[in-house]
DNA sequence: AAAGTGATCATG
DNA sequence: ATGATCACTTTG
């Protein structure tokens, strides 16, 4: 019986929830009812004003917003005009960090799983807590994962630029 | 290898 | 108001 994750589980660090969300399932409800659900196989973590590949290297501005706000919210933005990427906000408030959903089985990559799932900037900002659009739920399945450096940040910094805070399932 | 695409942010 | 940048995908 897959349980909805609730606040505490988002509440973590970046860098521990995202190997934590893999293997779990992404839902989303759409408009007519339809109910759509993957097993995440691929994320990243993007941690706070330090990291020179976060959002939120800049600070605050209407677009980071939503990343400092409690963990459990969704940021979801579009990337180079086309691809809506969908991320899960963690942590504390005033904390402005985000675990990006890079794939999801059967769709692999950011932009993919978006398109699939019919995710974008109107699912900014919810709550995937309480719901009835977008959430994500654990059914007990934990699978072996692996590392790497974060795809397509070569704008960054070191040691930012090479950490592996990137993880995968096989 | 390079285009396609548009929101966002810094500048003026 | 304008211009540079960009957590990607597809095509050649």
């Amino acid at each position: 019986m897959a349980k909805r994750l609730m606040p505490d589980f988002y509440a973590e660090h970046a860098l521990s929830v995202a190997p934590l969300l893999l293997g779990k399932l992404l839902v989303r409800r759409l408009d007519d009812g339809t109910v759509l659900k993957y097993r995440i196989t691929e994320t990243e973590a993007y941690c706070g004003e330090e990291d020179t590949a976060c959002h939120a290297r800049a600070g605050r501005t209407e677009r980071t917003r939503v990343l400092y706000e409690r963990g459990g919210v969704s940021y979801v933005y579009l990337c180079y005009g086309i691809h809506s990427l969908l991320n899960v906000v963690t942590g504390a408030e005033g904390d402005p960090q985000a675990v990006l959903i890079r794939g999801v089985e059967g769709f692999d990559g950011p932009g993919k799983l978006t398109k699939a799932m019919d995710i974008d900037r109107k699912l900014n900002a919810v709550d995937l807590t309480v719901s009835d659009s977008l959430w994500i739920e654990d059914d007990g399945f934990v699978p072996q994962y692996k590392t790497s450096k974060r795809i397509g940040i070569d704008y960054a910094t070191e040691p930012y630029k090479s950490a592996p805070w990137r993880f995968f399932t096989e």
